[in-house]
DNA sequence: GTCAATTCACATGAAAGAGACCACGGTCTAGTG
DNA sequence: CTAGACCGTGGTCTCTTTCATGTGAATTGACGA
């Protein structure tokens, strides 16, 4: 019986006409021939790194842009281009906020030595042996190389600028070949929180990338359209509804095409052969939510105990919920579970984790004579709940 | 009524410890010719 | 003689604790009008 219904699915699956053409078209790392109307940052982003083609050392380059607005896809289709055009030109991408690549010194210089070609063990060697490393591994050729970070704020954050300003003088040390950066960052008040000496250095030439409007947003979403879907497919206000939703979320392209992408994968799974606007709202909805609970599953027991209490005390009712009475939850939660309990200063930093990941809210408030505290917020929907409350109850947190 | 001092309940920072992982070099051991 | 197992040393990484310092407005209390 079951496998009958299998051997149907598979069969509808087969027989069913494709909505996708070409689904690649609409993932993120996809680069499109023509990227539109970002003619104005391309031209300043060549003409900043042309120098390199007469074999100069091109200046430091800052570009910044909040997320899904074309600055990795401009950087790295200018920087294989500019490959293209001399075997000299060397460039490396690294995007600083990978787990396990940027998380401290010595895995940013491993990774980055890594790419240039000589093997490094993850760990047990001193960082300046690894330093050692890098340097004669860039100064091996006479190359122009050109290291673009991706995210680079990630990387301070993490740790610290001393990183950026010692890699920004290794041009000092090298005979042969010479080494320039680019930073990527969506954070545009970096830079303001950077070391001076830092600043200067790896920002000697800025380029700012604008969010795209809506119509910009639309451009973007028929052109791909075109060679993702086959004809016919869309319904005319599919476009301009996923565009109109992602310019209201500071212009970003990824998500628009995120949205598109999902809704036709809902559309598909519904066995229906035009994606209409229904389809887009669906995509919306389990696009945040699948967003929030793959992060949910992907915490440690304890960051879940944090989130339990929280999640706990929102559904008491209580009100104005501060860091306080999650530690008291917490605690409970813990003996009951046979956890071990840790420290309210470490469970202020998971609290505050939590609101980096935009998982919960959070606001500092001073209450006078009351002390000063987090003044802790859950902006999650009720099903939304449902389902992380699903990922605590099978970590055995609940 | 005004104004400075006090006070609370944490926030935030810095440093350091514990336990995990890993590379490397040296030593030991068993197998081979 | 040699390949592989094993061990000690020295390094990093992550999570955590401990200790110290910072913070901002409600409250308090002294003071003067």
């Amino acid at each position: 019986m079951k496998q009958q219904t299998l051997h149907e699915i598979f069969g509808n699956y087969i027989k069913q006409q494709s909505i996708f053409k070409n689904k690649d078209v609409l993932s993120h790392s996809y680069i499109p021939d023509i990227t539109l109307h970002r003619d104005n940052q391309i031209t300043q982003l060549a003409s900043i790194l042309s120098p390199a083609l007469k074999g100069n050392k091109i200046s430091n380059l800052f570009i910044y842009g909040k997320t899904g607005s074309g600055k990795t896809l401009v950087t790295k289709y200018v920087a294989s281009e500019l490959e293209k055009q001399s075997n000299k030109i060397k460039t490396f991408y690294l995007n600083c906020k990978m787990k396990r690549v940027a998380d401290t010194e010595y895995r940013l210089i491993a990774e980055l030595s890594r790419m240039l070609g000589c093997s490094i063990p993850p760990t047990g060697l001193p960082t300046d042996e690894i330093y050692r490393k890098f340097y004669e591994a860039i100064d091996l050729e006479e190359k122009n190389i050109i290291l673009i970070l991706d995210e680079i704020d990630a990387l301070v954050k993490k740790i610290g600028d001393d990183v950026i300003y010692n890699l920004t003088r290794i041009n000092q040390e090298l005979k042969k070949a010479k080494i320039s950066f680019i930073g990527i960052s969506n954070d545009i008040t970096f830079t303001e929180t950077l070391d001076p000496r830092v600043r200067s250095s790896l920002s000697e030439e800025e380029i700012l990338f604008p969010p795209y409007n809506a119509t910009q947003l639309k451009d973007i979403l028929t052109q791909r359209t075109k060679e993702a879907f086959a004809e016919g497919t869309l319904e005319s206000t599919v476009i301009p509804k996923c565009a109109a939703l992602a310019a209201q979320e500071h212009g970003d392209a990824r998500k628009a095409l995120d949205l598109l992408r999902l809704a036709a994968e809902i559309a598909e799974r519904e066995g229906s052969t035009k994606i209409c606007l229904d389809h887009v709202d669906k995509a919306e909805d389990k696009l945040d939510t699948d967003k929030t609970v793959e992060l949910v599953k992907t915490q440690p027991k304890q960051s879940l105990a944090v989130l339990s209490a929280t999640i706990n005390l929102v559904e008491r009712g209580q009100q104005n919920i501060q860091t306080g009475d999650i530690f008291e939850v917490y605690q409970e939660i813990c003996k009951r579970g046979g956890l071990k309990i840790l420290t309210q200063r470490r469970i202020s930093d998971l609290i505050s984790e939590f609101d980096m990941l935009g998982i919960i809210n959070t606001r500092v408030i001073s209450k006078g004579r009351y002390g000063r505290t987090r003044e802790i917020r859950l902006p999650l929907s009720k099903p939304l709940i449902e389902k992380i409350k699903k990922v605590l109850a099978e970590n055995y947190i609940l």
